[in-house]
DNA sequence: AATTGTTTTCAGGAGAAATTGAAAACAGTG
DNA sequence: CACTGTTTTCAATTTCTCCTGAAAACAATT
């Protein structure tokens, strides 16, 4: 397999997985040709090798800057700016878990805290409580340990996570 | 706050959670009323609850039960089916995790074993190559990671993950 | 085998989300 | 400050996903 068949294959397969995941098929994919790019890119190659119009390019190249996982280049001399990727694999999963944390985690973390104070006086609303309780108590839970790993060392997750569970 | 208005609520908040996370909306909020529901329902009472059609709840009933979050129950003498949802969430989330998995994640382990292998002759390869690399072996640890908490004991996850992790 | 109550299917329609493209805004340069 | 190359915006359009509702299939009962 060539390098343009690979690049392309992974770009597909990419954008496919990014949408199955709520996320902006297009957004993936200009993130997916960035990661594999050999060199920062202007607006224009990345309409051109991925098909798209420019307001498209540029919106999506926002967002990806927004969530941290692009950069711009500016070059003296040079109007035209350059993007590239963040290529750490590390990193690039702290970005995204500190985004949807906060897009999307935390608010249903607020609702649980909210719905988990409903008066318990009647069989319906003592069970309705019972199962919000425990959703809560495993939500934070979960909250909790995604701020851990953020804190971690960058080599933690590769190594630690796997080598305490694998026996 | 009473009862009602918490379950609405709930399953607005669970819908809307969903459907940022690439979930069907209304599956989600089929899912959040038969979780919160004191007793077993039938579709009748699904389409009533959420004002959605015949058709809707019957497709959305289907895939939760083949997402295993979703029982049928018979009652002897009765023609009506009645659904209930499984209600321990660790049940609950390693359902989703082996649907999710197997959906999304190892397809894109497939193509990354794939284009892991594209020939490198150039620097262009070769840095693609090295970034593919990186993330293949991130996917897979995560795969691994994944199928290790699967199998491990239903009080693991809320136990060891966070004692381990917090200091 | 006809009747009745229930679930399933799916073509067409409705609504939501993504995309385009052209105009406006912006930023250097002579 | 006019000119040129570039980026940004956003209303209109296209595309896609989801939902509806009626018909078909199914299954229990007489």
């Amino acid at each position: 397999m060539d390098v343009h068949e690979g690049k392309q294959k992974f770009i597909e397969s990419w954008g496919k997985m990014a949408s199955d995941w709520g996320i902006n098929r297009t957004m993936a994919q200009v993130h997916a040709l960035l990661l594999v790019a050999h060199e920062p890119l202007t607006a224009d190659q990345v309409m051109e090798e991925l098909n798209i119009s420019r307001g498209n390019a540029n919106m999506n190249i926002r967002a990806l800057m927004d969530w941290g996982l692009v950069h711009k280049q500016l070059r003296a001399g040079e109007r035209k700016e350059y993007f590239f990727a963040e290529k750490d694999m590390w990193t690039v999963v702290r970005q995204i878990i500190i985004n949807r944390k906060k897009r999307e985690l935390e608010p249903m973390l607020k609702v649980l805290d909210e719905v988990v104070g409903v008066e318990e006086n009647c069989p319906e609303s003592e069970s309705f409580c019972a199962v919000v309780r425990d959703i809560r108590k495993f939500s934070h839970k979960a909250n909790q340990t995604l701020d851990t790993l953020l804190k971690a060392d960058p080599n933690w997750f590769t190594g630690m996570l796997l080598n305490t569970m694998v026996r």
